[in-house]
DNA sequence: GGATCTTTCTAAACCGTTTTAGCTGATCCT
DNA sequence: AGGATCAGCTAAAACGGTTTAGAAAGATCC
């Protein structure tokens, strides 16, 4: 009695056999109504929990799922991605009873340890995020078994479900704005060129450049820091001919972009435009505020924990598309000098 | 063979007992050279690695440390403070073998729920943040026999270690700054006040103030958003006597309002000065660069981190106390005009 | 009215470790 | 030489659930 309740101490109390309590516990046929009564009763006088720990053994589900994620730690000073999706993650699968075990890693080789070591009866799944080009994961994630969900889709063929969010039609919209405000030298600085959708949104600046019928832009890769962004924004402005507008792969990297232009004397949007990426909460609250292309990381969490709680009750999931992010118009744009 | 190997397994090709397997993996004496390195070369070769259920099952312990956060979503969104913090915990659990759970909730209730489930073999230990003034916590887990680290020291006398940062000497030394250079009204724009960390830092500058003989200054409790803080420097200057220079709370607030200053055609640091608090990374590539207290998310995260496994391991933890926070110059100040 | 199904429940095996109790044979001590 | 001590190991009992095989009791069928 002093220690924590067991499910004897349950079937004891309610004169059943420990399996009666597990099957009434887990809703499943074979208990009587009036049986079943009996034994949440007793599960309420004794305050019973079942101990995860054996469920996980007997059952080989751990009721967690794990998120990986390979950064140095001066890239997640300042992430204003991961806060929000783990919190949608969260939001989703707390209520079926699950959490969220999380593992930072410095690189891609301690990466394949911690994937490995989740699998190891820690996780029932992971969420695959940075899908990177070439990205070793899936082909270890399959070889593991482990069930898993990316964030957007790798590559074509996969046995594995994507929860995709398109930002084609939010950087077409940023580049149409900028183009149609006269704008003729429209450089990006983006992330990493490893990560995918980096690439992604880099194509979709090209395309929408050339649609236009205007010379490919400068394009300077940068590491998502607030100094990556100050530093390649330096260097656009540091030799003519300038651009008359900067297109960021995310709000930290334009907002000091943004402090850059304005320290050498020039003037955001009247001397150069500037957009950013993700709508981060400050760049609303910015000088001026931030012309940006919104994703939703809190719903794309939710998504993401919803499809991979549907793969293990069993579904057939396929990938999942999230509404695109959209175009917020503030007012870091105006037409070129 | 198809299926993960067992200790069984290993014992069988060892030609040992379960136990000695079990023993020898554990360092424990009782085992032979030779028999150890029998044990190890099997465990090798059939690449054995124990099930963590199974552990946790029989030894009562998880290996996975619990992290709640009762925090909005929004107020998720761009906080500086944990992802660095997490990232410092992770560093330094995950060579011990252990991982972080997370858990995410919206208010004080679910939070009792949280821990009382983390509580229920989920977790060895938990690492409480964001302490409030008559926090439940510290009994909830005392009573729940958690072992538990807290994030600043909320009462005098309580059985649980508290890992400190003092943030005295840094206000101390912006509000000297300040009042050197000649400021008399300062305001301060703070968090929630239920949270110790808020008061204690609206305390220092009271207490600055006080000591360098000048009234006591306005003082507003915003919410650590960019937008409360874009607010409450709207409120501060919409009516004379303006204040001259503003300390918050964080970065973001006290970016938001600066940018909420420019925009009512004030200058900084020229007309107001401006200081933050955390020195998160896009603070020092802001236009000013902002001035502003540092505090050491990452270290506090593996300080905490070292406390909870020192405790786990039996040792007799006594509060933690890290450097202080020091004082950033940059130029979001100056004298008062 | 007996054979056959269901339903409801029990007993026991099982998951893969740790840990305890106890069994060996060698060494030490007097 | 013979008992105590010891390191090195084995066998088996936990740990607390889930799951399977099967028993007991009713309901259904012809």
């Amino acid at each position: 009695m002093a220690s924590k309740p067991t499910i004897s101490d349950v079937a004891l109390r309610a004169g059943v056999s420990k399996g009666a309590v597990s099957f009434a516990l887990n809703n499943r046929p074979g208990v009587s109504a009036g049986t079943r009564a009996r034994i949440l009763l007793a599960v309420d006088e004794l305050g019973f929990t079942p101990s995860r720990a054996a469920r996980a053994l007997s059952s080989s589900r751990t009721f967690a799922f794990g998120l990986v994620l390979a950064r140095r730690p001066e890239m997640l000073r300042a992430d204003a991605f991961f806060p929000p999706f783990i919190a949608g993650v969260e939001q989703v699968i707390a209520p079926a009873g699950m959490s969220l075990m999380l593992r930072f890693v410095p690189d891609a080789a301690a990466e394949k340890v911690a994937y490995t070591e989740l699998a190891n009866g820690r996780v029932d799944g992971v969420i695959v995020t940075d899908i990177r080009r070439r990205d070793p994961r899936p082909a270890l994630l399959t070889g593991l078994g482990l069930p898993a969900v990316t964030l957007n889709r790798p590559t074509k063929r996969l046995p594995i479900a994507a929860v995709c969010m398109d930002d084609a039609p939010g950087v077409l919209a940023a580049m149409e704005h900028l183009i149609g405000l006269g704008h003729r030298r429209i450089a990006h600085v983006g992330g990493p060129r490893r990560y995918l959708h980096v690439d992604s949104r880099r194509r979709q600046w090209a395309t929408a450049l050339a649609a236009a019928g205007l010379p490919p832009g400068p394009f300077l890769e940068a590491d998502f820091t607030a100094a990556g962004g100050a530093r390649a924004t330096a260097q656009l402005l540091q030799a003519p001919p300038l651009p008359t507008a900067i297109l960021y792969a995310n709000d930290l990297m334009a907002a000091a972009g943004m402090a850059e232009v304005s320290r050498r004397g020039l003037r955001v949007p009247h001397d150069l435009s500037i957009i950013g990426f993700d709508d981060s909460e400050l760049s609303a609250y910015l000088h001026p505020p931030l012309t940006t292309i919104r994703t939703d990381a809190f719903g794309w969490g939710q998504a993401a924990a919803k499809a991979l709680l549907a793969q293990l009750a069993g579904e057939q999931v396929t990938d999942v598309h999230l509404p695109a992010g959209v175009f917020v118009l503030r007012e870091s744009t105006a037409s070129p000098p």
